[in-house]
DNA sequence: CGTCTAATTGAAGCATCTCAACATGCGTGG
DNA sequence: CCACGCATGTTGAGATGCTTCAATTAGACG
């Protein structure tokens, strides 16, 4: 149980409420293997069985279906402290994939571990069960996009979410923030084609919104790129400290 | 304590896990405020800060969010023993509204109740945390058709959707089923507008799968439907016996 | 340097939207 | 029981946001 992940999953928790030293001495203590992905790996997929959860402990992996004809809807990003697969603990199958995007490390810790501690911890079991609530109000949040806004407007809107949460566990500076996934990526997951989010990232710096670099982005018009996405953090749903200045 | 609440909820439950019999006391005499609501009120409003859930009992409702500009994207359709509003026992503001589209018939529970029921009885937690879990596979799905699938698959995969929701809970016949929403709800569902459902819903029928009648519609060509809207129930995550004959 | 992946741009096509008109059905009051 | 009014459903026609196909450029890495 290396320190990596002891850190990561901590700070996930207490990023949603105050974890007593029990409780943070139980969440310290749970044994881990950890494993390393390369890019564009599955961790699991549609109509697996899983026995253990994964917690992200370093890079970035996405849920996604695989569609008819060939191509993907990415379903959601997960970043380091995210337990993409928290759900299996009482959804036996899966429906729908979870991979990497870039190399990963992630954490495993299996079912009956976990259920363990929640029995001996009800109010970790409620953390937890917070996460895949908010889970869930992501989900609702891109619903609303791909439903009812421009290209223009989910793009940004995409960009604000990163941003935020990126900046919620310490990895962005300033309003620079990492942008790893491809423009083919990001149309995977807004409903876009290639070509068009391409266009959309011209438009956005057109408008004096971002700055795009290699692998990393800048943000030169926080409100209005908020603005333009329709972003309002609260279904993220973290504490305000977590929220951070500005 | 009336007992149409308590059976939608019994059943919900049921539908879900094998309760015991002090799991079915316990869930028998919760304490339900039974309130009906005309069509097209709301029960929850973004920003609010429930203190109780609402089951419910008979008619439908939807979650939704607005929209800049006016309109409304529905996230989520809800029947009788859903709990739409579930999340709210953890999530304490409300990043969405939540509202009946029919005349609909609710049975309000305060949180205090629900969280002594679950320190109580940890399996009857792990069925509501489930149940909340199913939610979120529903929005997966959702994301998915409206990221990646076309009208026709869009319309005929909800119809799907409805039609398995609503056997489970018994309002179906044979292949016939309740369909009070107006297609403009549907459009609002579905991301599309009030005229492109509507002719979408002509093509439906140009394809001898469906026949549509005042506010019901027969199914018919289940297989055909199914295939034209990529539906798959596994993420509806029924036990066996619920997805009933055919 | 050559090779591979990702980003960029142009041009034509199409799914879906918006605007507008009209039809149908149903409840209500006279 | 009929007549009106309102909500919902239906259809046509033109506009547009996004897609697809295709080609080119830029960067990263051995």
């Amino acid at each position: 149980m290396p320190p990596a992940s002891q850190h990561a999953l901590f700070r996930k928790l207490s990023s949603i409420f105050d974890l007593t030293s029990a409780e943070r001495e139980a969440v310290t203590s749970l044994p881990f293997h950890v494993r390393e992905y390369g890019p564009r790996q599955d961790i699991s997929r549609d109509h697996d069985r899983p026995t253990q959860c994964c917690v992200i402990l370093e890079g970035m992996a996405c849920r996604y279906k695989i569609i008819r004809g060939g191509g993907r809807q990415i379903l959601s990003l997960h970043i380091a402290g995210d337990i993409p697969d928290l759900h299996s603990l009482h959804l036996d199958v899966m429906d729908h994939n979870l991979g990497t995007l870039s190399h990963a490390t992630v954490g495993l810790v299996h079912h009956d571990l976990l259920r363990n501690l929640m029995r001996a911890h009800p109010r970790l079991g409620d953390a937890f069960w917070r996460t895949t609530l908010i889970d869930a109000a992501v989900f609702r949040e891109w619903i609303t996009g791909l439903g009812a806004r421009s290209a223009f407007a989910r793009l940004a809107h995409l960009l604000c979410e990163l941003f935020v949460r990126q900046r919620a566990i310490g990895q962005t500076a300033g309003f620079d923030m990492p942008l790893t996934l491809t423009q083919g990526e990001i149309g995977e997951a807004l409903g876009l084609s290639l070509v068009h989010v391409n266009r959309t990232f011209k438009a956005l710096r057109a408008a004096h919104l971002i700055e795009t670099h290699r692998s990393s982005l800048t943000i030169r018009d926080w409100p209005g790129l908020q603005f333009a996405g329709e972003f309002d953090p609260a279904y993220l749903h973290l504490r305000q400290q977590t929220l951070g200045p500005q």
